[in-house]
DNA sequence: TCCATATTTCTATAATTCCAGAAATATAGA
DNA sequence: TCTATATTTCTGGAATTATAGAAATATGGA
């Protein structure tokens, strides 16, 4: 991942509105939610959902696709564990138990995660 | 984590000059470096390096202690877990096989990371 | 005390982002 | 085709953020 990548990302997340989104689509899966439930839940102008869902799209967090007259969107994960990977980079420069909290999938090796 | 502390770190982040400033406290570890190093190292000025390390601080990402008449600043591990923890809440609604790629230390139970 | 170094604060301008209203587009069904 | 539903695009003004220059503050040493 670039810089620029990881900027447009975290810029697209950076928002109260848009950050709600990603979550509720974090929570809701790989199926996704229609662009009109997401809005219903979220209180949010169409016109607004709109434009916040094109700047996560853009941002490569969110996909869509289009079912009948509604359009569903979901979360890309893969795009999420990129930009964590970015994030810590070479962290602690090689000194594993002080940056334990944070740790992505392709360093945990083996592990089996309680959740997600 | 309230949403809005997740929104003044994602903030925080989303700017080219403090994503720089961020991952290379990330990769010098918990020693940190003196603010000046850093705008060597980032090609910074001063005044720009500074009120954008408060903005970091602002948002709990990053930690300074004084020394000497140098400003030794670090990044705050925890703090970028639990920003990691609140946007993966929930993930999946309970598949973690799918959600797989990204994961906390707090999820990952006993695992041993390769790197950090 | 005086000076040099390190960092921060103040200030003004330039650039970007946010949001609501209105209009446009796409699809499904009568 | 006509109508209703779902979503997007366009537009303008308000609010926020970014940046550089200049001045101020803090520390250590002569």
């Amino acid at each position: 991942m670039e810089q620029t990548d990881a900027v447009a990302a975290l810029s697209a997340l950076a928002h109260p509105g848009r950050l709600g989104i990603f979550r509720r689509l974090v929570k809701a899966g790989p199926e996704g939610l229609p662009a009109g439930e997401i809005g219903r839940l979220e209180g949010m102008l169409a016109n607004t959902l709109s434009s916040n869902l094109a700047i996560l799209a853009q941002a490569g967090l969110a996909v869509s696709r289009r079912d009948g007259r509604s359009i569903i969107y979901r979360a890309d994960y893969e795009a999420m564990s990129s930009l964590l990977a970015f994030l810590m980079e070479d962290c602690c420069g090689g000194e594993p138990a002080i940056c334990g909290p944070v740790v992505t999938r392709a360093d945990a090796g083996a592990c089996a995660p309680r959740r997600c």
